[in-house]
DNA sequence: GTTAAAAGAGACAACGTTGTCACCATGGAC
DNA sequence: GTCCATGGTGACAACGTTGTCTCTTTTAAC
């Protein structure tokens, strides 16, 4: 028994007003859950709404609203496309959990493709003052392009970052944040990588190699001092010999493990920044005909399905996106709907426990 | 010398029309290339437009216009969201060209997600209905949803699906085709992994395995085919038991690996359906102690970022899954526009050659 | 029992397009 | 010189919402 919308034709706002007796502005205010309707009236309104199975037509909705209920996600540029951090897994757990976060709120999803060479803000912005696009989830990599964020926040656009490093001074306040309406979420990369490190030293090994990240990426800096914290309280020694500069991809990682695997006196475990870079040290250390797990314990970050299709498969810390995406995706959301409803709201902070 | 809009206001088709001394109908009919607009006139609106740096609005245009400029990109549900055939990499591809040919054409995207359990068409006729959606890019596996192709054509919806096994009765004709507004792109998978096997073949491999995707699936069958010309032509003869019937995901593919490797007269080679079949035969060798790649040799299926990261890489056949979806999302713009005008367009099959 | 504030609801004009009609020129056919 | 098709254009009403204003009715305060 499949159940058919009860009209063919489409119901619009008019006939649920007309079903519940009341004019069509007071339908929009139960929608827009505006105060100052009769309790009665409301669930009359609501239960046209619901029987009449109605659903605003989004495209009205934006074009009437000066706030429209459609999400921007930022990603990358189109010939970035293929050869980016974590790649493809990484960006269909963000776009699945802002989706989900959108479905749920009623919002429509935008992708942005920031154009590769000529200001990406620009484009941001252009979306943003023809009201085509409410407001931004911008992940890393993308929240890390200079001056970005800050562009946003000069124009009060409502965004939520994903990684990003830009925060308030640490304890005193939240004074540098007030008057800017972007977000920030991310998780403790510092605190899981110790984690990690402290696993890999309790297993026996001493000399731990460590192969970073693009260079100056918030998540790169982060990770890394995980690493030297573990070594410290475990009070092994620090030998920069054994922290190879790379970025975050296959390629560099295959640079960083010939490197590391090359000295004199090689490291018995690799820690890496990535699983795609874990997966490169593995291949290496294939070629280079070393038994594995036996000979050297290659570790990974991100749990990407990766982590588990090479061999031997990686152990491997696991990034919540989908789950960071959607909260940021909230976040912007209730940025959003107090400016829909013509007030303003505080910026906010969140810190995901993976 | 960053370009900023000349007029901080949003510009609308009203200015463009007092630029070119226009009424905004003239101007729409421009934007619409409509006919019976003078030369000149069309070259001054045209001209009032790019100095203006005047872009429709979405939301208005697809208000008020029959056949809406959103382009619906059906993906699969939250569930099955992780668990997918050739998973993220797959749909991230089909996502960028679909996204590469809305941007050419002024289109909006919209990702569909179908519900689980319940109807998944209805949701798709909703979106149509409600003037969301112009018209579909259906790939697979969704295009192979029973009945789902059918409930689209009967209600005149334009689309196109990629890798479908919808066509047209062989070579007599258009004539099942008629009058319904489907589109289908395709790989010719046959040819392709005819390639492959026979590629094999001359490297010396006699006894070759096979491991199939799931059943009943039309690249399922397109591939099996393939490797059974191949084996003909070569004169090789047909060993049903060195073929295994799995499923285009790694855990599956371990499973067949497992029962093609304990063969008392196991293959020397095993070509699989999927690079993420391969991969799980590849690991299921390095745990049974195989050395690779002497002693087994393995061959993938869509060059997948996974084929290079594994070790030892595999050969695999490139799917152009982007440049496809770019097709596919080209074919629905060719059917939409004019509809848009107020014509009907004929349906087209297209093969791609990767 | 006034009066002022606030609650509750509707009319109507936005929003930025496209669709429908009506209008005025032409220009060729008779 | 009328007539009719047709090229070229603009007014104006959709499209389905939200925003602004106005108009009643309560409610609370003196």
């Amino acid at each position: 028994m499949r159940s058919f919308s009860p009209t063919s034709g489409k119901v619009t706002i008019h006939e649920v007003a007309a079903a519940a007796g009341v004019s069509i502005k007071t339908v929009s205010r139960v929608l827009r859950d505006e105060p100052r309707v009769a309790q009665a009236t409301r669930d009359a309104v609501r239960a046209a709404i619901r029987q009449l199975d109605y659903v605003p037509h989004p495209s009205a909705t934006n074009l009437a609203s000066s706030v429209p209920k459609v999400m921007g996600l930022v990603s990358l540029g189109v010939r970035e496309f293929t050869t980016s951090r974590s790649g493809f897994e990484y960006r269909m757990c963000l776009q699945s959990g802002v989706l989900t976060a959108c479905e749920a709120m009623g919002y429509g999803l935008r992708i942005v493709r920031l154009p590769e060479g000529d200001a990406p803000v620009q484009v941001l912005l252009d979306a943003i003052r023809r009201h085509e696009v409410g407001g931004y989830v911008i992940p890393s990599p993308s929240c890390q392009l200079p001056g970005l964020l800050d562009a946003l926040d000069a124009a009060d656009v409502c965004y939520s970052a994903i990684g990003s490093d830009k925060r308030p001074a640490d304890n005193l306040g939240l004074a540098q944040v007030v008057g800017h309406a972007g977000a920030t979420v991310s998780a403790d990369d510092r605190a899981a990588m110790r984690a990690m490190v402290s696993h890999v030293i309790q297993a026996g090994h001493r000399r731990i190699g460590f192969v970073r990240g693009n260079k100056g990426w918030h998540d790169t800096e982060e990770r890394h001092a995980g690493y030297l914290d573990a070594l410290s309280s475990a009070g092994l020694p620090i030998d920069p010999a054994l922290v190879a500069q790379g970025e975050f991809n296959f390629d560099a990682g295959r640079e960083c493990a010939r490197q590391l695997l090359a000295l004199p006196h090689p490291p018995s475990a690799i820690v890496c920044s990535s699983d795609d870079i874990a997966a490169a040290v593995i291949a290496v250390a294939h070629e280079l005909g070393l038994e594995l797990p036996r000979q050297l314990s290659v570790t990974g970050y991100d749990n990407l399905e990766l982590a588990r299709k090479v061999w031997p498969s990686l152990s491997t810390v696991h990034q919540p996106v989908e789950k960071m995406a959607e909260i940021a995706a909230r976040q912007v959301i209730a940025q959003l709907e107090p400016r829909r409803a013509g007030m303003v709201a505080p910026p906010m902070q969140v810190m995901v426990h993976s």
